[in-house]
DNA sequence: GCGGACTGCTTACCT
DNA sequence: ACAGGTAAGCAGTCCGCG
């Protein structure tokens, strides 16, 4: 989590030597393999009622795979045991004669028999032979697979196995008959299904096919099921020292809960050195003598709960309450949690952290659209929901308790309300995920979009029968690369972007092709098994646009991602974006065709990528560089053919152009050359009363008509850059969306200048405080990791490492230019009289610049000499 | 011993 | 562990220089 470190951040510098320590804190460090838990959390579901599936687990004890189920009416979760008798397996391409003579899988104790099974190679489409290895345990499998000389699907995971061989969809209702999960299917308006089958009208049979199937997912209901937000402050004795939850050496102080039922509730344990006078607080509190009680209360709570959010609570909240239970003596069958693999298990349900989910890149790019760029509560809370932590001028163990109720409840309903704002958008977006990637939603909620891609791909192979090729057989076909990065280390090209000129233009148009890369690999059938294969009669040829011919595509059948990212896209803009906006239905289910829309973005957007990423298990570089490629050639020949019928692009990146005044009569004749030569659509994303371009790339701002502004990778929009050059340059920003003609722009220029001369005599009169000043900038790995050089953010964090101050990675670090050795000094402990003037008149002259330019004012022009002036006239 | 040209590293952005 | 492209600022290195 980013934290900003605070003067009070302080910690014993002796910390070095912990792991010694460490070892006797830990009574029970040794247990967990022996560690038992006999108690029944969860009863099972009863036969004939409904349920959604929320995930899928293997209960070793009873060596089954169990499904969670939530009752609506109940409010409460249910198990499933498996009753069909699936048992964990791999595949092997070789006899079962063959097989019974490996013995470390035959006499293995696990090994249970060998089956003859038909799959279909992807490839060729041919059925083939092999023998499925069926084992009792899950562990087998990866004990067993390196004994064959070729083992296939035999690193997925058993509970999304089962998932697949059962055709199951978290998320979804089902109703369970004669002991086993019949998905319930949503009833459909006669006129819902007409517009879905007409949005698929030109589609190859393979989508129609898929279309059905599809429907469930995206007009199912989702269930707002019953959940609740926990919270745990922790006595700190020591400044600023951030409790070690497996030693969990410090009380527990106050546990604060937030439920969708309304429950607001803190159980905060009275103490002696803090004023414990505690006055009205529209949560309910409870108050205890002993910090054992009040745990124990907490567990008795939260058990009318199948669901508890938290805040990083994996790392923090669930194994500090899990380990100080321990000590204070509760055995390990009373604690309703579990620590596995760095994770905090709700044994009664399900844990979710909000961390992880909103620290993903693709909800933070694709869903949230960069909404947030820091990743703790206060600044995602802020940035979404308006509402922040309480601020507090003091450590958390010197609050009295009225104070600290306040902070401790507020987190707690803070972090539910990321679930709720917006009509519950947020545990929607999860409940469509699950059913697009088909996981559950602990996996889904900790996992990046690769493994929900993979997810959803294994899924649908194992529908189809396909048999999930090897990594190594993709790349035999689809790993030859024949483009040259531009940026070193990097494997092929990517994107064209077109060198803008610098200066202001009124009346752009911004035309941008609609989701090109998926609608790429739709249109042209890419996919793994349809790029550079062999014995493949039909084939199209891959050219960039310098004519080279790169790859050629297979169209002798539709590839599986061509049609999954198709369809995805077809239903995303033909169905749900138009049902997003609808006038003919509510307002909250608009915002659900929203959530619908938003979530296959996410799958939609990411799927070039993960073909290009080596760790992607269906990793085909040729692929990848396919898209690019073919994208490279579209938008280059629609630049052509723009600037063929006279009109002027200004700019381009990727998928768009900027262009200058163009007529609507040939704005409409461009979208219909590119319709008809690529069959891809182009849309007016934006028009602008005018843009000011810096001349760089990536890099520009753009006024709309009404005066709002969008600001393009400009040093002023950047997170590092200090607050006061960001204030300043608003103030300027709001000076040049005045803007209304050509004519303006004199007036602007003096209006600029002046600004710019201000800024100078401030600076120069320490007119801004430390904070204004201070650079922030990320630490993105631990100090010691910084081998190469040490930039200047290192060796601020080193600064206050020695003087005690715990940096961690993803902190940011606040400094300031000095004149000292190390030119920087944290804001912590830096004085203004020491500030060095030079390096902040930089600061601000290369943020200016990039606006200046654009109105072709050159800084050094009244800066070095009339800014002397300037100040030759003002000191008299 | 020092400065300029250069490369590489790091961060933060854009599509 | 989705991708590549662009920019800024600094760290570090090499080279030349009586």
């Amino acid at each position: 989590m980013a934290r900003q470190i605070t003067l009070f951040d302080f910690t014993l510098k002796k910390e070095q030597n912990k792991d010694e320590s460490r070892k006797e804190e830990i009574p029970h460090a040794n247990i967990n393999e022996e560690r038992r838990k006999p108690k029944e959390w969860i009863k099972e579901a009863e036969e004939g009622k409904s349920y959604f599936l929320l995930q899928v687990d293997y209960d070793g004890k009873k060596s089954k795979a169990i499904c969670k189920l939530y009752d609506k009416e109940t409010k409460k979760i249910y198990i499933l045991y498996d009753n069909t008798g699936h048992k964990p397996y791999f595949l092997t391409d070789i006899d079962p004669e063959k097989v019974n003579k490996i013995p470390k899988v035959v006499r293995d104790p696990s090994f249970d028999h060998l089956e003859t099974v038909i799959k279909i190679d992807p490839y060729s489409g041919n059925k083939i032979k092999l023998t499925k290895i069926v084992v009792k345990d899950p562990l087998a499998v990866r004990r067993m697979r390196n004994s064959v000389p070729k083992a296939y699907e035999a690193h997925i995971k058993y509970f999304n196995n089962y998932i697949y061989d059962l055709g199951l969809i978290p998320g979804l209702p089902y109703v369970v008959k004669k002991g086993k999960l019949e998905q319930l299917r949503p009833e459909l308006k006669g006129e819902e299904v007409d517009e879905i089958r007409k949005a698929f009208a030109d589609s190859d049979e393979m989508t129609k096919e898929a279309v059905n199937d599809w429907i469930p997912i995206f007009e199912s209901e989702v269930p707002d099921v019953k959940r609740v937000a926990i919270d745990i402050e922790v006595y700190t004795p020591i400044k600023g020292r951030i409790p070690d939850p497996e030693k969990a050496e410090f009380p527990i102080i106050s546990i604060s809960l937030a439920g969708n039922d309304g429950t607001k509730r803190v159980l905060v344990l009275l103490r002696e050195d803090v004023n414990s006078q505690i006055t009205k607080h529209d949560v309910i509190v409870e108050t205890f003598k002993s910090e054992r009680e009040l745990i124990r209360r907490f567990f008795d709570i939260i058990l009318d709960y199948p669901i508890i959010l938290t805040f990083n609570g994996d790392d923090f909240d669930i194994p500090y309450i899990y380990y100080r239970a321990l000590k204070l003596n509760f055995t390990p069958e009373e604690i309703p949690f579990d620590i596995i693999n760095d994770e905090g298990k709700y044994l009664a349900g399900i844990h979710i952290d909000l961390y992880k989910f909103f620290f993903n890149r693709a909800i933070r790019n694709y869903a949230f659209e960069g909404k947030y760029n820091e990743y703790n509560l206060d600044a995602v809370a802020t940035a979404l929901l308006g509402m922040s932590k309480v601020k507090l001028d003091t450590l958390i163990s010197f609050l009295d308790l009225d104070k600290l109720i306040e902070y401790n409840s507020r987190d707690a309903e803070i972090t539910l309300k990321l679930t709720t704002f917006n009509n519950n958008l947020v545990w929607k977006l999860i409940i469509l995920l699950a059913r697009i990637s088909k996981m559950g939603l602990e996996e889904l909620t900790r996992t990046e979009v690769s493994t929900w891609i993979k997810n959803l791909y294994y899924w649908e192979h194992r529908r189809r029968n396909w048999l999930i090729p090897l990594k190594e057989e993709i790349l035999t076909r689809s790993s030859q690369i024949k483009t040259a990065a531009i940026i070193k280390g990097k494997r092929y090209k990517g994107a064209v972007v077109i060198d803008p000129p610098a200066g202001v233009f009124f009346n752009v148009v911004v035309l941008d092709f609609a989701s090109l890369y998926p609608s790429i690999i739709r249109n042209w059938n890419i996919s793994y098994e349809t790029v550079d294969v062999e014995n493949c009669k039909n084939k199209e040829y891959v050219r960039d646009e310098t004519g080279e011919v790169l790859h050629y595509i297979c169209k002798d059948k539709p590839g599986i991602t061509a049609v999954i990212t198709g369809l995805l896209r077809d239903f995303r803009v033909k169905v749900y974006k138009k049902k997003a906006k609808s006038q003919n239905i509510s307002e909250e289910q608009r915002s659900v065709y929203d959530v619908v829309q938003r979530a296959m973005k996410v799958f939609i957007n990411a799927t070039y990528g993960v073909f290009g990423a080596e760790n992607f298990p269906l990793y085909a570089p040729a692929v990848a560089e396919s898209v690019t490629a073919i994208g490279r050639y579209v938008i280059t020949t629609t630049v052509n053919y723009c600037r063929s019928i006279g009109l002027q692009v200004l700019y381009g990146d990727t998928d768009s152009m900027f262009l200058w005044n163009p007529s609507k009569e040939k704005l409409e004749e461009i979208i219909k050359f590119v319709k008809g030569k690529f069959g891809l659509d182009l849309e007016v994303d934006k028009v602008y009363k005018f843009v000011a371009f810096s001349g760089l790339k990536k890099n520009y701002l753009g006024v709309y008509p009404d005066g709002k502004t969008d600001i393009k990778g400009m040093l002023a929009k950047k997170r590092n850059t200090p607050e006061f050059i960001k204030k300043e340059f608003n103030e300027v920003k709001q000076l040049v969306t005045t803007i209304n003609s050509p004519d303006d722009i004199p007036k602007i220029r003096d209006q600029l200048e002046y600004k710019i001369k201000e800024i100078y005599e401030k600076l120069r009169h320490k007119g801004y405080n430390l904070d204004e000043l201070a650079f922030r900038v990320m630490l993105s790995k631990p100090l010691e990791s910084y081998t190469k050089n040490t930039p200047q953010h290192v060796k601020a964090a080193l600064q206050l490492r020695s003087y005690g101050v715990m940096v961690l990675p993803r902190d940011i670090i606040m400094f300031v230019k000095v004149k000292s050795k190390d030119g920087v000094k944290p804001v912590q402990l830096a004085k203004l009289s020491e500030i060095d003037v030079d390096k902040y008149i930089d600061a601000v002259r290369s943020t200016f610049e990039q606006i200046l330019k654009a109105f072709g004012i050159n800084w050094g022009q009244f800066t070095t000499t009339s800014i002397d002036t300037f100040f030759n006239i003002s000191k008299k």
